[in-house]
RNA sequence: GGGCGAUUAGCUCAGCGGGAGAGCACUACAUUGACAUUGUAGGGGUCACUGGUUCAAUCCCAGUAUCGCCCA
């Protein structure tokens, strides 16, 4: 036959996919409202502005985009929502750097309103690299629906938010410790502090008592904090300290009288069981001051230097020698100091954790400041209790554990940022300090007139939100909120929200808040969580680590639906992706596999081939094939369903790989190409119908190639992508049509085993003799006669009643088959190919036969375990004698 | 310290109360047959260890060891 295909020999997916995305893009396939199906609505959690595509991205989104294919094709009205985030400190960071770069001033000496200006420039020109990296995934997300947090209408939603939340006591203005980030000058969240192990010590310092009756010794890692102390503690049953609680000692270098305080925060175990306290610049430390009613003093400016000028100072001699000094110079200066005075017990070594500003890498300050706050312990009840009650699901659900831990402990949310870069705080003050909230200038400007009772200049909070605080609002905010728009009645509450566990607490906490709270309704029904993609020796992937792998650089060389497909195949829940390239690479092959399926299909007429209908099926192989379209199909939405993503990617592998190409097309061949018109046209219809399946099943793995060939292989009304699922009825499985072709892929499988064990040429042609089969045997035998013969290179076919001399011999079923190899045949080698078998066989047969020997198992065993293995008892048993047989026939 | 999880073939991982699986790698054979980005066949496992529950444990429970992650 010549190559008559159209088609390549080769799918080259670099030529296709971008046609094919446009196609798909300009033809409005992404778009909602095609159809009046139920709305199924998945929210993207939006990249960064700032972001490029990593690994993690292209399986987030490839989960994604597969779902959203899925349900779009089961006849979902799909309304996948994409956008980014407007990123406050890193958006604000690039631009900077780019000033930077370019010899420009600094955004301080450019000015607020220029500098954002700046900000959006660089967004309209840079800001969509990642949405265009999305698009190159195949991701079908409505891209005209797109949004960003600074858009106009988000905006919105973030001032009537800040608005009525402040309305209702639920946004105030607290003076407490921060995460400061002195080199960023802003607050920074929990999540976005990294701790980092340092090498460095642990100083002993002796702080005189104050009556002069000795000394008490503490242990400190931050050695300049000391000139903030303000009390020292002990454990109230530290049995060493009992009368040095409520005596005062006196503060080296400072002069100032502390007292010696009890409180179970001092660990006994932990250097000499006392402990120095700072309020003001450290986290437990500010809680133990609470406790004991001692002050918190600052000693640093914004950038970290020390700051003497509290007035807790006023009496220090020497105050100016400190004042400015940078902080680790005041660290040393500090341990200098004191070792001049005589009083530092010891210096030790000393590994610890410390905070770093996981953008800046500066260390992290706890640092005293003005704020605002969201209570969100109030507003984390209803988004705790919504995942108890189940009306949010987490899969798996072990998630939910770390969700209510998190829920649980949570801390007021700090929302002020010293940045310019985002949405900035709608509050304003008066010259007394008195501020006003409100949605507009204006409104505030009436409020505060109204309150001073005259006109009153006011001027407004320069901060601006944490970029959460939008992003909480993501899932309605996208849709119109605060107005009452009909996507808005529609797609609220989305269906599930996919994300990675380290999301948790930034997403879906946020988002269950803020939902909650102004929607009365959780935001999403599922919070499908994934794995973590790592490289192939486990390692999380960083840029630090030089070990991080382009999604891109993949689909460049192996197409986007490669990776997508092997991102699928390994996203089983709960587990860590390695991702290896040779598994990429695989999956590229089986693009391939199908590609040239098709080609088969074609080449043999099958375009052409009249509509097929499963039900009227009258082959045995075609009525096989139909079968296993049924249970591939069946698995596959099953997996979807339950959010198996692994096993879905894996029944659509094996249905096509194995099912259709190596089986099906093999057997399909001799019919195909045979004389039996009647036949031919069945099995032509029933390939192309079969493909045509396959194709749908594939689509939301592999939307690229299987979009490609639906085109190609016939003339469509439709973009496969806007296709139907397929939903064939459980009734079509043929039993008996798959015990007949599963008795024929076991003779092909036994008689090429033989062959290739007993170093059989592959191009002999060997004669089969049958012997003692049964009416059934031989009439399957007659059917699937010109099949066996292609597929083992069997030439002849024979019934005999007894085995001829010099034959191999195996046992399929009653049967036993003989292929004579008089002058081939080497009979020790058969001897103990006979042997290996009989002992496998004998091993199965004492498994078996010991479980149905013991009267426990058969006392409470199901029955139908019990009759299984009867039966397998029985087959093996038969089995043995056959090989029996054939070993005596050897002598 | 609190929490979560892992340990199954050389590697990466599925499975999970009743017959140990996949992909890759490996070995042998096959090159004008849809496809060598292929096909056929094959080798390879005390399912970490120790106890327990059970008629039955890779699977459930407890403990041990090793490794990972999250939170403090």
């Amino acid at each position: 036959m010549t190559d008559s295909s159209q088609l390549d020999k080769n799918y080259s997916p670099n030529d296709i996919e971008a046609r094919l995305y446009a196609e798909w893009e300009d033809g409005g396939c992404f778009k909602p409202g095609r159809n009046d199906g139920e709305p199924y609505t998945i929210m993207i959690p939006p990249p960064n502005v700032t972001g490029v595509l990593h690994m993690g991205h292209a399986l987030n989104n490839t989960l994604q985009d597969i779902l959203c294919r899925f349900e779009r094709m089961r006849g979902r009205d799909v309304l996948w929502q994409p956008g980014t985030d407007h990123a406050g400190i890193a958006t604000q960071m690039v631009v900077e750097r780019q000033l930077a770069a370019e010899g420009n001033t600094s955004r301080r000496d450019m000015g607020r309103e220029a500098f954002i200006e700046r900000v959006w420039e660089w967004k309209e020109q840079s800001g969509s690299t990642i949405s265009q990296q999305l698009r190159r995934l195949g991701a079908s997300c409505d891209w005209s629906r797109e949004r960003f947090t600074m858009d106009e209408g988000l905006s919105k939603a973030v001032l009537k938010v800040f608005v009525t939340m402040h309305e209702q006591g639920l946004i105030y203005k607290d003076k407490r410790l921060v995460n400061w980030d002195p080199g960023l000058l802003t607050a920074v969240s929990d999540l976005e502090v990294v701790q980092k192990e340092v090498n460095s010590h642990m100083w002993h310092f002796n702080y005189p008592l104050e009556d002069g009756s000795g000394h008490i010794t503490v242990a400190t890692t931050r050695p300049e904090t000391m000139l903030g102390d303000t009390g020292v503690a002990v454990h109230p049953d530290d049995e060493r300290y009992q009368d040095l609680i409520g005596k005062y000692v006196v503060l080296p270098i400072v002069g100032r009288r502390i007292p010696i305080v009890a409180d179970t925060y001092a660990d006994p175990e932990q250097g000499s069981g006392a402990v120095k306290i700072t309020p003001a610049h450290d986290f437990n430390d500010f809680e133990v001051g609470k406790r004991a009613g001692l002050a918190a003093i600052n000693i640093l400016d914004q950038r970290a230097h020390i700051d003497l000028s509290d007035e807790a100072f006023d009496e220090m001699i020497g105050r100016d020698e400190w004042q400015g000094l940078e902080r680790f110079e005041a660290r040393a200066k500090v341990v200098e100091t004191l070792e001049s005075l005589g009083v530092i017990d010891k210096i030790e070594e000393n590994t610890h954790m410390v905070p770093f500003g996981d953008r800046s890498d500066k260390v992290i300050e706890p640092w005293l400041t003005d704020q605002w706050y969201v209570d969100a312990a109030t507003l984390a009840k209803p988004a705790l209790e919504a995942v108890k009650s189940g009306e949010t699901k987490f899969v798996p659900a072990n998630w939910s554990k770390t969700y209510y831990e998190w829920m649980e402990n949570i801390q007021p949310w700090c929302i002020s940022r010293q940045l310019w870069w985002g949405h900035q705080i709608p509050a304003w003050y008066g010259p007394d300090g008195e501020i006003f909230v409100a949605e507009s200038e204006d409104k505030a400007q009436a409020k505060a007139d109204a309150h001073f009772g005259k006109p009153t200049e006011i001027t407004r909070d320069e901060d601006v939100l944490d970029t959460w605080f939008s992003s909480a609002l993501w899932p309605f905010s996208t849709l119109g909120w605060p107005d009452k728009t009909p996507e808005l009645a529609r797609h609220y509450k989305t269906n599930v929200l996919v994300t990675a566990f380290d999301i948790i607490f930034f997403w879906v906490a946020r988002m269950m808040m803020g939902g909650l709270h102004f929607m009365d309704e959780v935001p999403f029904h599922t919070v499908y969580i994934h794995a973590l993609v790592r490289d192939e020796s486990g390692a999380k992937m960083s840029k630090s680590k030089g070990n991080v792998i382009d999604p891109l650089n993949l689909v460049d060389q192996y197409g986007a639906d490669a990776l997508r497909f092997t991102l699928s195949s390994m996203a089983a829940m709960g587990r860590d992706i390695r991702l290896s390239e040779s598994r990429v690479e695989g999956y590229r092959n089986f693009g391939t596999k199908l590609w040239n399926a098709a080609r088969f299909c074609e080449m043999n007429g099958c375009f052409e081939a009249d509509a097929f209908d499963p039900a009227s099926a009258t082959q045995p192989l075609t009525k096989w094939l139909v079968s296993q379209s049924v249970r591939a199909q069946n698995a596959v939405t099953e997996a979807l369903e339950a959010y198996r993503f692994n096993d879905a990617a894996n029944a659509a592998y094996q249905f096509i790989w194995n099912n259709f190409c190596d089986w099906y097309v093999e057997l399909a061949k001799p019919v195909l190409q045979g004389d039996d018109r009647v036949a031919q046209a069945e099995a032509q219809a029933a390939t192309k119908w079969a493909l045509d399946h396959a194709l749908r099943l594939l689509h939301p793995f592999m939307p690229f190639v299987t979009e490609e060939l639906w085109g190609k292989t016939a003339t469509r009304a439709d973009k496969l992508m806007l296709d139907s699922w397929p939903t064939l009825a459980d009734g079509l499985i043929d039993e008996a049509a798959d015990d007949e072709i599963n008795w024929l892929i076991e003779a092909i499988t036994g008689i090429r085993s033989v062959r290739a064990e007993m170093n059989v040429p592959a191009g002999a042609k060997l004669a089969l003799v049958a012997v003692s089969a049964n009416a059934q045997t031989r009439q399957r035998f007659e059917q699937t006669k010109s099949v066996l013969q292609r597929l083992t290179r069997v030439e002849d076919i024979q019934f005999a009643d007894a085995v001829p001399e010099g034959a191999v011999q195996l046992v399929l079923g009653e049967a036993t088959l003989a292929l004579p190899l008089a002058d081939v045949i080497d009979v020790d080698a058969e001897k103990a190919r006979l042997q290996k078998a009989i002992g496998k066989v004998n091993g199965e047969i004492k498994k078996i036969s010991g479980k149905l020997g013991n009267q426990g198992f058969l006392d409470k065993a199901p029955e139908a375990v019990i009759n299984e293995n009867k039966q397998r008892l029985a087959e093996e048993e038969a089995h043995l004698e056959k090989l029996g047989e054939a070993l005596a026939r050897l002598g």
